[in-house]
DNA sequence: CAGCCTGTAACCACGTTGTGAAAAATGGCC
DNA sequence: GGCCATTTTTCACAACGTGGTTACAGGCTG
C-alpha cells in the first residue's frame, strides 16, 4: 500500500557454493531476502516461503531437473523462475524456456545481471497480477483485500475511504497486538506525527462507527490508555459470560507484554 | 482457453538485415506475425499494431536508444520488450533491464532462443480481462458479447461506441472489484495515462447515462473516491440503524436529481 | 481532585469527481 | 482532396467527498 515495497524474496536451489556465496552477498547488501536450498523442494513449500522468484540450477538435479522445472512452472504459474546452468546449449535453453522458465542465465555469470533479470521477471509478474504482494487479511467476520481497496464484514462490503482503509488494514494485520499512536501514524500517514495531532483518534472513531454499524455485537478496536490501540474481535457487551472477559484490569497487563510485535 | 491463441505478433527494430532475415524466416515458419521497422517509432503506433512484444537493437538508435527504451517501457508497461545488441557489457545489460526491458539477448544469438525468450516474456502478459479473451459476460440484467461488440440490458441492445464498449467490458468482467484509474486507462487505452487526463471520468459518465436510461432503478458503476471505479449491481446494503445519514435510497436519489443542472 | 488522555461532533480547506460543451480527431462518402 | 457525421479528447466550472483541525465533553490515572 505504501510506497515502500516489500523486499524481494527469492529461493535459490544450487550446489555451487562459491556462486551462491557471492550472489547472496550481493542480495544482502541490496536488502533482498533469500532462502538457499540444496535440492529440490516440493512446490508447496515454495508457496509457504512466499518468495517472488526461484533461482534454480537444473543440472544439480540430474535428469530430474527438467521434470522438476516443468512441475514448478505448471504448478506455480505466478512464481518467477530463472534457470542457471553451466554451459547450456541453445537447445537446452530453449527447452527450459518452453517448459515455462521465465529466464535463463548461463554460468559463469555476473551476480548483478542475475539480480537485474530477477527484478525484470518479478516486475512483469507483479504488473499483471497487480498487488499480489499484499496478502488478504481475515479476522473473524472481517475480510480485507488490499489489492481491491475493499474490506468486507460477513461478505458485505464496507465503504471505507483511503485513510480509513489503510488504518484498518494496519490494525487488522497486526491483530491482537497493541500499536502505539506514533507507529500507527508513521505507517499510515508515512511521516512522523506532529505533537498534538489527533488524526489517528478521529479515524479510529470513524472506523468504529462503520464497523459497529455492520456488526453491533462485536468490538474490534480497543483502546489502551496512554499507549495506542489494539485490534481484536471480542464481544462488546461486558455482561455476557465470555470466557476471557472477566475484569477490565487484565487488559493493562496484556498491554505490558505486548510491546514486542511478533512479525 | 489455452489453445487457439492468436498468433504471436512482434515488432522488430533492427538494421542488421542478415539477422532480421534469418529471424523472420523462422518466425514465418512458426506462424508468427512480424513488423520490421528500421528506426524508432512513437510508442502509440506500437499500440496500434497490437504487437505482443518489441524486439529492439538499442545500438542502432545511437545515444537515444536508452531514452527510447525507457520511454517505451514506461508508456507501454504491458508490452514485452526484448533488447538485442552486439557484445553488450554486463553493466549495459543491467542498465537496460533496470530501465524496464524484460530480457536482453547478446548478439550473435540463435533465432530459436530469441523466439523462446519472446514467448517466455509474452506468456504471462494477460491484461485485466480486456479484449484478449472474448468470453461473454453477464452481470444482472447486463449482458456483453465481445464477439458481437454489443452490450444488452434486459435483452435490449445498448448503442455504445468503441471506447465505451471496451470500458464497460473491462468493468463488467471485473465485477465487484475496484479498478484504479491508471489500470483502467492502461487496459482500455493501451498506454499509460498522462497526468491530468480526465478521459476515464468522461466515459464513465457516458456509460452511466446510457445504462441508467435503460434501467433507472439500478446503479452499476460506483465511484471509489481517490481510487477508481467499481462495477456491481446495486450492492447497496440496507444499513443497520445508525446515527449516520446514509440510507439505502442513495442510488434512487442520484437518479432523480439527474435533471437539476441549469446551465 | 487535578491533570492529562481520549471520545465526539462540527467545521473548513483542499483535492477529486461530475458535468456540459467546445475543440480536435477519426472515418466514411462524394 | 474536400466535406460531413460521429467519436474522442480537452477544457472550465460546479459539486462533492475527504482529510485534517479545532473545541469541548467525558474518562482514566495518579
Amino acid at each position: 500500500m505504501n510506497d515502500a515495497r516489500p523486499p524481494m524474496r527469492v529461493a535459490i536451489i544450487d550446489n555451487d557454493s562459491g556462486f551462491v556465496r557471492v550472489l547472496t552477498n550481493r542480495m544482502d547488501s541490496a536488502g533482498w531476502q533469500h532462502r538457499v536450498l540444496s535440492s529440490a523442494v516440493p512446490p508447496q513449500e515454495l508457496v509457504a516461503m512466499k518468495v517472488h522468484a526461484l533461482l534454480v540450477d537444473v543440472s544439480i538435479l540430474g535428469n530430474e531437473g527438467w521434470g522438476y522445472l516443468e512441475k514448478v512452472c505448471s504448478l506455480l504459474p505466478d512464481l518467477g523462475v530463472l534457470v542457471t546452468m553451466n554451459g547450456a546449449t541453445v537447445s537446452q535453453r530453449v527447452k527450459g524456456l518452453r517448459l515455462g522458465a521465465d529466464d535463463w542465465v548461463n554460468k559463469p555469470c555476473h551476480p548483478e545481471e542475475v539480480m537485474a533479470r530477477t527484478e525484470a521477471v518479478v516486475r512483469r509478474r507483479r504488473r499483471v497480477g497487480s498487488g499480489a504482494d499484499d496478502a488478504p487479511v481475515m479476522v473473524g467476520e472481517l475480510e480485507i483485500r488490499p489489492d481491491q481497496f475493499q474490506a468486507f464484514v460477513s461478505g458485505q462490503g464496507l465503504d471505507l475511504t483511503r485513510r480509513e482503509f489503510e488504518l484498518l488494514y494496519l490494525l487488522a494485520s497486526n491483530d491482537g497486538t497493541v500499536l502505539e499512536r506514533d507507529r500507527i501514524y508513521q505507517s499510515v500517514w508515512g511521516y512522523a506525527m506532529a505533537h498534538g495531532d489527533r488524526s489517528v483518534d478521529v479515524f479510529i472513531r470513524k472506523l468504529r462507527q462503520k464497523l459497529e454499524r455492520r456488526s453491533p455485537a462485536f468490538a474490534y478496536i480497543h483502546t489502551h490508555f496512554g499507549v495506542g490501540y489494539r485490534f481484536a474481535v471480542e464481544t462488546s457487551v461486558p455482561d455476557l459470560p465470555g470466557p476471557d472477559k472477566e475484569d477490565p484490569g487484565r487488559e493493562a497487563e496484556r498491554d505490558a507484554e505486548a510491546t514486542s510485535a511478533p512479525a
